[in-house]
DNA sequence: ATGACATATCAGCTGTGCGTGTGATGTTCA
DNA sequence: TGAACATCACACGCACAGCTGATATGTCAT
């Protein structure tokens, strides 16, 4: 617990810069209607770009596009289909899900 | 729980969309480097724009600025000082940025 | 009153990210 | 093999968001 209010005294021109370098990057990657949709929708599973695609009314390649920036984050990865291998599902990975929630967690917390 | 994993079957191409748009705007805010060291700087108590703004290394109306965004929704609110009405302290307003933070665990969830 | 200070507001420039289009790669089925 | 499909990678154009600089408003000291 920290002073909660008492608002008096001089301002201090000397804190500390906080470093919110991860959560700021992380949170541009949810700040996409798409991306958004897309993190929420596996949250509950695997899904094939098709079935996002048309789940979000956008085009395949621009979901495709979106998911190649969130892999490169790792926050999903790719799975081909065990029957079917022209379809690429797609699943969170939980561990750096996790990490992301924290660190926006230390910024709103 | 939902099915954790067994991709088999045809793709679904009738899934819901997912409602994400307060989230991603809410994201929006948290994914700017100097909005997201305001916010966690408010999250140890008021501070005012000057000490803000020295310690993010911006510019006193830049951050201003910023204020205006968090301001406008509803996460900070601006008090003036007890003594020295010269300087105005931002405060959070902890009930929306709880509420911002289901709104983004909805997502992460 | 006057000047210094703290903050807000607005206009303009610039960079960046989103959506789109296109071509390439790999898979299935006829 | 060849056609249709699913996805990816890259480049282009455009809209938007952030930084800056100038100006405006309010507050304190002298």
């Amino acid at each position: 617990m920290t002073t909660p209010l008492p608002v008096v005294g001089e301002p201090r021109m000397d804190l500390p810069a906080p470093d919110v370098a991860d959560a700021a990057a992380l949170a541009g990657l949810l700040a996409d209607r798409t991306r958004a949709g897309i993190l929420r929708m596996l949250a509950d599973g695997p899904h094939c770009v098709c079935e996002m695609a048309a789940a979000l009314g956008e085009r395949d390649n621009n979901v495709s596009n979106h998911l190649a920036r969130l892999r490169d984050a790792g926050l999903v990865r790719a799975v081909r289909h065990e029957a079917n291998a022209r379809f690429l599902y797609y699943e969170r990975d939980e561990a750096a899900v996790a990490a992301a929630r924290d660190q926006l967690l230390a910024v709103l917390g």
